[in-house]
Formats: C-alpha cells, structure tokens, sequence
DNA sequence: AGGGATCACAACCCGCCTTC
DNA sequence: GAAGGCGGGTTGTGATCCCT
C-alpha cells in the first residue's frame, strides 16, 4: 500500500467510528456532517479493501481487520498528536483542553474535591473526565493518548513503564454505625473477627488488601456483603450491624464513627501514575502538580 | 424513529500549461 | 522562475432514501 496515496485524516475518522460505535457520533466529535464520515469511511474501506464496520442494530460494529487495526492506528495518532504538542507551553488561563484521569470512586471522593475547584479556577476552559480504567489496560491508554493520569494504590514493581509519584498516604480504620456497643469498649482482634463485615472492590472475586493482610497474621475476617461502589458504605453501615475498613480520611468524609484496628494497620499509599510521553505534555504535568499540591 | 448510505451540487485543491 | 488561468479530481453539505 503507497502511504502517499492515503489522505490520513481517515485515520482520525477510523478512531473515531471506533471509539463511539456510531457514524453520526463520529461525525459530532469531529464537527463534520454525518456524510463526511459515511463518505469518509466509504474511502478507507477501498483503501483497506475491508468492510472496517458493519451495522448492528444502532451501532456500528468493528470487523476483525478494524479491530487488529485500531491498535497502532491509535498508538501512531497519538504519537502525532504529541510530537504536535512538544514545546507547546502550557497557559491554563486560556487553555481548552480535557483531561482524562482513571480512579476508583473511592479516590475521586478523596481527590477530586480537593482539586477541581483549583482546576476551574485556573483553567476555566479545561475540563476533566474521570472514569475507572482496567490496570492492565492503562499503559495502552496513556500510549494511545486517551489517557493523562491514574490514580491507584501503590503496588510494588507495578507497571515499570509507568512513572510514579506518591501521592497521599493513610491508615485502614474500622467504621459502624452510630451508637454501635463496639463504641464503648476498645475492638480487640477476636471483636473485630466476629463482626460482619461489608468490603468494596471493583473485582467479583479476589482478596482484598486488608483480606490479605489478616492472612500474613493467620486469620481470616468473614465478609457477608460485598459490593462495587463505595456509595453504598454511608446508607448501609448506618442501618446495619456491619462494619468496613476504610481509609480514614474516608471514614472522616462519611461522617461515620470509626475504631482504629486491633493490629497494626498496612499501609495504605495512593500513587500518580503517568507515562513516559505524558511527562512531555506541560499540561498533564501542570494537573499532576496541582493535584500534588491540593491533597498536600 | 434513528441512523447509515447515496445523490447532486458547490467549494476547494492540485497539476498542467501559457505568459511574462 | 513566478504568476495566472483552466480543468479534473476530491471532499464536504443538505436532502433524501432505505434499512434496522
């Protein structure tokens, strides 16, 4: 294939078909009319000699050669979008860009509203999008540029192509319900063990960092309840006899009564994580100080 | 009803040729 | 070599058709 021949903005408009699954989308985010991209996509199909997408109901689905194409066509658009952006200095005053962060809801309850009110101030035109990202799934998003920062518990030798920084540090305390008898005394291990417990993890299954933990210590707390969000903690744990450990600044943040554990909390240490490339971009770099600085 | 494909038309781009 | 005119090709748009 003679690349010369190729006008490359297809390209663009392949992403796009892709990521949103719709031909009239692509063509809202692209700020062209739903024909440009019918006729668009028409282009490439004869330059690929592939179908690329076929109709499924009311989306467009992805054959098997746009799915082994949408790969490096992303990690390629990225590393132009970027080389376009080297040495751009970066004025949040006037600047309009989004922001992507991955973060669990837990984190966003801690982080975001510590930071945003500054990013709203600085950047008004900017705007920030968070949404949880698979970990195995985020190195491939920074490289393609869908991603600027992720905010994760620190895991020794996670990702080494990732860059890191710490960003805030905590201790796991127990919480229950206001006026729960175990206020009243000190929770000792066999207390704590004998309580339910709730847990919230994104995963159906698997142990968690506190679960882990206990099983170092040979013991085994029982958790009756587990569930995704951290939402549900506040409502649940108020009309229940079940108890959670959480991250005290969480704890505090609920307004729930909490107990510090029976034996020596591991710790807790939430990482900034970027890529090589975005350490290049002085905007993801101006969000990651700020973030730095707001939950100091 | 929503959304992709197609058609006719207009605007633009680019290569080629001519003129200076 | 630069500038201008011409013609063909490409791409975007609105309108409309047709499929799911």
């Amino acid at each position: 294939m003679q690349l010369h021949r190729i006008d490359l903005n297809l390209l663009v408009v392949f992403e796009a078909i892709y990521t949103h699954g719709s031909i009239t989308r692509a063509s809202q985010v692209l700020f062209i009319t739903q024909p440009a991209v019918s006729n668009a996509l028409a282009r490439l199909r004869r330059h690929c000699g592939d179908e690329l997408f076929y109709r499924s109901g009311r989306h467009m689905q992805p054959t098997a050669r746009a799915q082994a194409m949408i790969g490096p066509v992303r990690q390629a658009l990225g590393m132009i979008r970027q080389s376009l952006q080297d040495g751009m200095e970066f004025v949040p005053e006037t600047a309009s860009r989004t922001f992507r962060l991955s973060m669990a809801d837990i984190v966003e309850a801690i982080v975001l509203p510590r930071c945003l009110p500054e990013v709203t101030r600085q950047a008004p035109d900017c705007r920030v999008h968070s949404y949880p990202v698979e970990r195995s799934n985020i190195l491939q998003q920074m490289d393609a540029g869908q991603l600027d920062l992720a905010i994760d518990v620190a895991q020794p030798g996670r990702e080494p192509l990732l860059l890191h920084q710490p960003l805030l540090q905590d201790r796991y305390v127990c919480v229950v319900r206001p006026g729960h008898p175990l206020l009243e005394q000190e929770l000792d291990m066999d207390g704590y063990l004998a309580l339910q417990h709730l847990h919230i993890s994104s995963r159906r299954q698997g142990s968690g960092h506190i679960d882990l933990h206990l099983e170092q210590l040979g013991v085994q707390r029982q958790v009756s309840v587990r569930a995704r969000h951290y939402l549900l903690v506040q409502p649940l744990i108020s009309k229940t006899e079940l108890a959670a450990t959480l991250p005290e600044r969480l704890a505090r943040q609920l307004g729930l009564p909490y107990l510090p554990l029976p034996f020596p909390s591991p710790a807790l240490t939430l990482n900034l994580y970027w890529s090589q490339r975005a350490g290049q971009d002085p905007a993801v770099m101006w969000l990651k100080e700020l973030i730095l600085q707001s939950v100091e």
